[in-house]
DNA sequence: GAGTTTGAAACT
DNA sequence: CAGTTTCAAACTC
């Protein structure tokens, strides 16, 4: 089954390509119609634990290779039952093996490397990174071309035999000599995890072509992973579920890490983190230079939908399941969560966002799915254009499934909008999809972000399309160009334009802008200091005065006290504003009298409380 | 908060 | 492709 058309892997955003997934791809090029790389995806969710028979405790960071994104994981890892690994009609099939063999296995540091022989080709499964990393496992093409993550084959052979793919942008260093013969112990850990590996049950074979892309669905009967075709979405997933829920009962927690999953290494174009949907947490917004961007994990008992790999299918219990979605299930239902993830998003995701999605006891029953992810049509991350959590839309005729709302043209469902009638949201799935297809008929690249990225920093960054305006001067945000803070260009076809490097007038603007800012910096600072201030007050004073009976800061703060206060720093203003001050001396003046009256107020409290002392009242 | 202005998106 | 209309955000009062 074909899962990526050559024209929806046209309207994926470059950036994909800019990824050592995307290296792997052009390494596992072969000629047109062969199936000879076969990537496995795999993560620890998908790879459900069984009770340990090795425990590591690792801390991982792993570059997204999509999104640049860095995934940090740590925890501990419990590995998985072993199996063992068979090879048909191109696809691998990990199998249950005995855990005596297994528990073998896992005892030797110099595990050799898994080969499988099919068709003249050998496979060799292994890890990257540390123990509990995800897998890849990619059936070299015979005339494999040199790449940077191929190996140099097998030694008898004058061509490769085997090749290594990387997995989250994470290098992997080629593996020296023949296949199960010569292995690091790095690879024979990497061996050892995926000797614990569960069945997985989706396999993605990369072809060459881009339509050449196959997807396998081997082990329809094994519990812990099912596909999910989703109707109208450019991708299947795979439902993860943890040991903790499906298969590991007694096994006290959770493994706890994130991991980069490796769909397809071919041109299907996905190397997707997965992360755990209930726990997940972005530490900072990705900024516009694509920095790297941490995320964290905490322990979750989650399962995770992820998209595999685009399916074209439809099947009707999907129709509301688009990618993008984070599912839950409803308060008293099933005690499990469930989230649909477009992996290579995750780590965009608001951490405020993430987690209250995940929650599977947060959400009524009749509306047991809720959303709030990025949704993959828009084939950019969220902080590639914004770095900071988007404004609620106020739509009100489009339904928001035009580019007019901003949540749709970033790739976003409404949440906690202002919009009416929305139909960017789970509900009307069937539409948005069908909105998203007009958008992009109409503009193949009406997803992407409008403010391209400079080769050489942020200063080459330029709107893709320049401007139109002819009355802002763009130099107000209705222009784009502005608004993304970057200057028009010769591309715009504004009127009047004096978004320019030497414009004064953007200059002043500059200028006042930046000057607004420092006295909002300062505002904040002062307001967070004072209110630091009254509560440390209240924190020391608190305690004496409930000793002697009474709250004794509320019981001085009273109307007239109240009022005094008030005429104090309305006085402050006035003296303030006859003398002409400046408005931040004015301010620092007004808020100088309010500690004075604080001050008083609080002595005053003192010398009751001690005259009450006195008389023992 | 209501009304106006603006320019991108959508439409013809 | 150009002109017009629609739309929602930005802006003003």
């Amino acid at each position: 089954m074909d899962v990526v058309s050559p024209e929806l892997n046209s309207l994926l955003p470059d950036e994909i390509m800019d990824t050592e997934a995307a290296t792997a791809a052009a390494a596992a090029d072969s000629a047109p119609g062969s199936q000879s790389s076969i990537t496995i995806s795999a993560s620890s969710t998908l790879f459900a634990m069984k009770p340990a028979l090795a425990t590591s405790t690792a801390t991982t960071k792993t570059t997204d290779s999509l999104t640049g994104t860095t995934v940090s994981t740590s925890g501990t890892q419990k590995l998985a039952t072993p199996f063992a690994f068979s090879a048909a009609n191109h696809q691998i099939i990990l199998n249950k093996v005995a855990s005596a063999q297994a528990t073998e296995a896992a005892k030797a540091a110099a595990a050799p490397a898994q080969v499988i022989k099919q068709e003249g080709q050998k496979l060799l499964v292994t890890t990257i990174g540390k123990s509990g990393q995800p897998i890849v496992l990619q059936l070299p093409h015979t005339s494999g071309k040199p790449g940077v993550s191929q190996t140099s084959g097998d030694a008898k052979s004058p061509s490769p035999q085997f090749k290594v793919v990387t997995i989250g942008g994470r290098e992997l260093k080629p593996v020296v000599g023949s296949a199960g013969n010569q292995v690091t112990t790095l690879q024979a850990q990497q061996l050892k995890t995926v000797q614990n590996i569960k069945p997985v049950q989706s396999v993605a074979v990369g072809g060459v072509g881009g339509s050449q892309f196959k997807t396998i669905i081997p082990l329809a009967t094994q519990p812990n992973v099912q596909q999910i075709q989703v109707p109208g979405s450019r991708f299947h997933y795979v439902r993860l579920v943890t040991a903790t829920t499906a298969s590991a009962a007694g096994q006290p927690s959770a493994p706890n890490t994130s991991k980069p999953l490796v769909v397809n290494t071919g041109a299907v174009r996905m190397s997707v983190p997965v992360v755990q949907a209930q726990t997940i947490k972005q530490v900072a917004p990705k900024p516009l230079t694509s920095a790297p961007q941490v995320v964290t994990t905490t322990q979750t008992q989650q399962r995770l939908i992820m998209p595999a790999t685009p399916l074209p299918q439809i099947q009707p219990n999907f129709t509301n399941l688009p990618p993008g979605t984070v599912l839950t299930s409803a308060p008293g239902g099933s005690n499990v969560g469930y989230a649909v993830v477009p992996a290579q998003y995750v780590t965009q995701l608001q951490p405020s966002q993430f987690v209250t999605l995940a929650s599977s006891s947060s959400f009524p029953a009749s509306s047991s799915v809720q959303t709030q992810a990025k949704l993959p049509y828009n084939g950019v991350s969220a902080a590639e254009t914004t770095s900071r959590p988007r404004k609620p839309c106020n739509c009100t005729k489009s339904q928001c499934l035009k580019l007019y709302c901003d949540c749709f043209a970033n790739g976003e469902f409404c949440n906690n909008c202002n919009c009416n009638n929305c139909f960017n949201n789970l509900e009307h799935e069937t539409e948005r999809l069908k909105a998203i297809k007009t958008c992009l008929d109409r503009n193949p690249e009406a997803f992407k972000p409008k403010i391209g990225k400079g080769k050489e920093g942020e200063s080459d960054r330029r709107h893709s399309k320049g401007c139109n305006c002819k009355r802002s001067g763009c130099l107000k945000n209705y222009c784009e160009c502005y608004e993304a803070k970057i200057m028009c260009s010769s591309i715009c076809k504004c009127i009047g334009c004096k978004n320019f490097e030497e414009s004064p007038e953007r200059k002043t603007l500059m200028h006042l802008a930046d000057a607004a800012e420092v006295r909002v910096q300062q505002q904040t600072a002062a307001k967070t200091k004072l209110s630091s201030q009254i509560s440390d007050l209240l924190m020391r004073t608190t305690p004496i005065i409930s000793s002697g009976g009474g709250r004794l800061p509320y019981t001085f703060v009273t109307k007239e006290v109240l009022e005094a206060t008030c005429e104090c720093l309305l006085e402050q203003a006035k003296r303030a504003e006859q003398t002409r001050q400046p408005q931040a001396e004015a301010e620092r003046a007004i808020l100088e009298e309010f500690g004075h009256c604080l001050m008083s107020i609080i002595s005053s409290a003192g010398k009751a409380k001690t005259d009450c002392a006195s008389i023992n009242c």
